[in-house]
DNA sequence: AATCAATTCATACTTTAGTATGAATGGTTT
DNA sequence: AAACCATTCATACTAAAGTATGAATTGATT
C-alpha cells in the first residue's frame, strides 16, 4: 500500500475526524456519566471492541489485495499436418535408383506394370526387372509390401 | 497469506505514530484551552490504539487472501498424428461387408491372398471371391488401386 | 415359411506378377 | 582401356492374382 496515495489520505483523514468525534462523544459520555465511577471497566472494554472493530475494518479497507498467481497452463494443439518430408536417406540406404523410386511411385498410385510401362513408354520386360530388384534391395516380396514400406520409410507419397 | 507483508507492518507502524501525533495534538489542544486534562482519557486513548493496532493484526492474519488469477497460456505443442477417423459413410456407400473390409485392410499390410487366408482361418478362393466382390464394388481391377482408394477414402488405415 | 444378404468353399480358367537369366547400351569411375 | 552401374529389353518360367460360375450354410427379415 501507498501511503501517499489520495485515498489513503482522505481516509486516514476520516479515521482522525471520527477519532475526534468519538473522542468528544467520549468525553461527553464520561461528563454525563461522571458519578458512576465504577463503569471503567465497561468503559474501557466497550473502547476496546471499538476500536478493535476499526482496526479490522481499516485493514481490510487499506491493505493490497494480496496476490496469490494461479498459474494455468492452457494446452494449445498446434495441429501440425503430415506434410511429406522426401527420405532420402533411406533411398540411398536402400541402393535405390531412380528408376526403381519412379515405378514404386506409380505401383503405389495403383497401376500395373503395363500401365507403367506405357506410362514410362517402356516395355513390360523392363517394368519387371526395375519391380524385381525394387522388391530385392527392399527385401519384400509383393509389391503392396513395397509400397507399404515406401510410404512408411517416406519415400513415396 | 504471509502474515502482515513487511510493507503492511510499515504502513501500519506510520499509521500508529500519525495516531498518536493526532492524540498528542489534541492533548496539546486540549491542554491549551485550559481544560481540565484526566488521566483516564490518556488511558482511553491508549487502550483505543492498542485496540486498533490488535484489530488490524486480527484482519491482516485472518482475512483470506484475494486472489488475483493469472493465466499463463503455454503453448503445448501436441504432435497430433493424424489421427484415423473411420469413415462408415464411405463403407455404407460402397455396400461393403465386413469381411471385404477385414480383407482389404489385410491387403492394405502388404499380405498375399494365401497369408490372408491362414490368417483368417479360411481358404484361399473364399479371399479371393471377397477380393473379387470388393474390387467390383470400389469400382476397381486391382488390389493396389483397392488400398489406395481404401487410404483415401479412410475406411482402412 | 420364404426370402435375402453375408459368408463360405470349390473348380476351372485367364491375366498379371514376379523370378531367372542373358544381353545390349551409355555414362562414370578407376 | 577396363570395370562398374544404371538402364533397357528379351525369353521362359513359376507363382500369385483375379474372374466366372455354382453351391451350401447361416442369421435376419418379410
Amino acid at each position: 500500500m501507498t501511503l501517499g496515495n489520495l485515498n489513503n489520505y482522505k481516509e486516514t483523514l476520516i479515521y482522525g475526524v471520527v477519532l475526534a468525534v468519538l473522542l468528544v462523544l467520549l468525553r461527553w459520555l464520561e461528563l454525563r456519566f461522571l458519578i458512576i465511577t465504577h463503569a471503567f471497566e465497561i468503559y474501557a472494554a466497550a473502547i476496546a471492541v471499538l476500536f478493535t472493530g476499526l482496526g479490522i475494518w481499516l485493514a481490510l479497507k487499506l491493505s493490497k489485495p494480496k496476490i496469490q498467481t494461479q498459474i494455468i497452463e492452457k494446452v494449445i494443439e498446434v495441429p501440425q499436418q503430415p506434410q511429406f518430408v522426401f527420405n532420402k536417406q533411406a533411398v540411398s540406404k536402400f541402393g535405390l535408383s531412380c528408376r526403381e523410386l519412379e515405378v514404386l511411385q506409380l505401383m503405389s498410385e495403383g497401376l500395373s506394370n503395363q500401365e507403367i510401362a506405357d506410362h514410362l513408354f517402356l516395355s513390360l520386360p523392363t517394368i519387371k526387372t526395375h519391380g524385381s530388384r525394387l522388391f530385392e534391395k527392399l527385401e519384400v516380396r509383393r509389391r503392396t509390401q513395397a509400397v507399404e514400406l515406401g510410404k512408411k520409410l517416406a519415400i513415396i507419397r
